[in-house]
RNA sequence: GGCGGCGUAGCCAAGUGGUCCAAGGCGACGGUUUGCAAAACCGUUAUUCGUCGGUUCGAAUCCGACCGCCGCCUCCA
């Protein structure tokens, strides 16, 4: 069975095929950095990550271009307000360039500890400005823009098919109106390529047309173009931007290279947090460096970020996702139950007997498998896809506790955890840390004093002041966990 | 106002015409284990899919109405 994709430019599941035979080109909205990642960017960049680990396990060569917004962002889309990011810098009193640096290498911070796969090319807009100003001449040229008092505005009216991504067309649009259009537009839906900077806008460049900076817009359809080519495999990006912003970068670019921009345009849906949009005014804007310190209201403890990342992965991309501390916590136990059965039979594996891998699980791993890639192929169904894994925890489990089982049997279970929920997924680790952090050395020590105290006592039968040691530590925050092979402790 | 989507057990969530008298996770409950716990493991947990009506031999799945929620159109991933 070939993999499927939803296609927001046909609205149905497309059977997946690239251009170039073996290798894909995906382009994904970046962020526009002015602020700490949050708990959206993590619903999005986990989602397309897992489409791209996909790709790759399916044996496609691929490319996946991510770009970092850091000029051209409006505040406010009708082409009017401030640039995101210069508003951030001036509040802040640093250069927009600083902040934009700051918060890209916070992004990247964060997007490693979810895991996500890096880019293999993350260009920066304000990179670009060469490239974005040569298109604007090209669109010129071409008779699809024109030029007002030093800025460039696309010329809606001149492409037929405008909107078709979005469903949307220009009658209606001009009607709906909510803002007022600017003047120096033919038509109010018509949107800015170039603007005219002010002498006090501190990011500009020399163009044709004056100092100015570009359009929004405009820095994906050269990135993606500059990179990937003129026409690309998938596109993707948060739904919110399906319009404007992607139908714009279809217009600029299909006008200026006369050839389909997107061959597949993925989507993936908007996260709420408890049961409401996320927002900054509403105080449940969660970023994800609130979420794994858990230093947030909204949260009762921290969150690991594979945690956080199980808790996507267990919905459908194109779902909403509402994110709650229940809702969290419950990713959270189901994620450690998993981390708890892959060390369970990696342990194992070191000590079980050799002898052969046991034909019979390894036909129950095949079926697990193909139950696996059937859910991945089917858009990317990732909660049947996490299902799975729990089927092999169970299976595991079984495993483990049988002392006949084999190193080799267990060995074929650790691969596919490793394949399937570690490459695909990437919630399940090559190596898992088990020393305690250097910095809890001291505190190390500390628990196994006590620990050795409680054992004395429990020997003795005093188990009056083992409980009691073992509650004492309880309120420090450190519980106590009795293995056949003696007693480890691990934070609450 | 225009466009689009959603409503499945206490919670999260898959399923979109028969193989579903509905995956999986969390939680809860019962059990194994334990001095007691914790952790782990095993088992139980929706005669029903927002409401009402229709199509069909057959619907959670299709159609209609209604109720509720959400998104985009205006900054947002």
């Amino acid at each position: 069975m070939a993999l499927k994709l939803h296609n927001s430019l046909t609205r149905t599941k497309d059977e997946f095929k690239p251009l170039e035979e073996g290798r894909v080109g995906i382009y994904v909205c970046g962020p526009t950095v002015y602020g700490h990642a949050h708990l959206g960017h993590a619903k999005s960049y986990v989602s397309f990550d897992v489409l791209v680990r996909y790709l790759r396990y399916l044996g496609y060569r691929v490319t996946y271009v991510q770009n970092i917004t850091d000029v051209g962002h409006l505040t406010d889309d009708a082409d009017e307000g401030e640039d995101k990011i210069a508003k951030a810098a001036a509040k802040e009193h640093v250069h927009p360039m600083a902040l934009a640096e700051l918060y890209t290498r916070s992004y990247f911070e964060d997007m490693d500890k979810l895991n996500c796969v890096r880019p293999d090319i993350s260009p920066r807009a304000s990179g670009h400005i060469i490239e974005q100003i040569e298109l604007v001449k090209t669109l010129l040229e071409k008779g699809y823009a024109y030029e007002v008092n030093g800025s460039v505005y696309f010329d809606v009216a001149k492409l037929k098919d405008y909107g078709k991504l979005s469903g949307r067309n220009i009658e209606e649009m001009v009607a709906g109106a909510r803002v007022e259009p600017s003047p120096d537009k033919r038509n109010p839906v018509d949107f800015a390529l170039w603007k005219k900077a002010e002498p006090n806008h501190i990011m500009q460049w020399p163009s044709p047309w004056g100092l100015g900076y570009p359009g929004w817009h405009l820095e994906c359809s050269v990135m993606a173009m500059k990179y990937l080519g003129k026409t690309i495999d998938i596109h993707g990006g948060g739904l919110e931007n399906q319009f404007p912003h992607h139908e714009c970068e279809i217009a600029q670019s299909e006008a200026a290279n006369g050839v389909p921009f997107v061959r597949f345009w993925l989507h993936n849906n908007m996260v709420t947090v408890d049961g409401q949009k996320m927002g900054k005014s509403l105080n449940n804007f969660i970023t994800l460096k609130q979420a794994f310190a858990g230093d947030h209201e909204r949260l009762n403890r921290y969150y690991e970020p594979l945690a956080v990342r199980q808790l996507i992965l267990n919905s459908h991309y194109r779902s909403p996702l509402d994110f709650s501390d229940a809702a969290l916590y419950a990713a959270s136990s189901g994620y450690q139950r998993i981390t708890e059965a892959v060390k369970a039979v990696r342990k194992h594996a070191k000590t079980a007997p050799s002898g052969g891998a046991d034909k019979d699980i390894l036909d129950q791993l095949d079926a697990a498998k193909a139950k696996f890639e059937e859910a991945m192929n089917d858009d990317l169904n990732t909660a049947v896809a996490l299902s799975v894994l729990f089927d092999l925890v169970r299976l595991a489990s079984k495993l483990t506790e049988d002392s006949g089982t084999t190193a080799e049997t267990l060995g074929a279970v650790d691969q596919l955890f490793t394949q399937l929920g570690g490459d695909v997924l990437g919630i399940v680790q090559n190596e898992y840390i088990e020393s305690v952090a250097a910095s809890d050395e001291a505190v190390d020590k500390l628990a196994q004093i006590l620990i050795a105290q409680r054992a004395e006592a429990r020997k003795a039968k005093n188990f009056a002041q083992a409980d009691a040691i073992r509650a004492r530590l309880d309120e420090a925050g450190i519980v106590l966990e009795d293995k056949p092979d003696g007693t480890q402790w691990r934070w609450k």
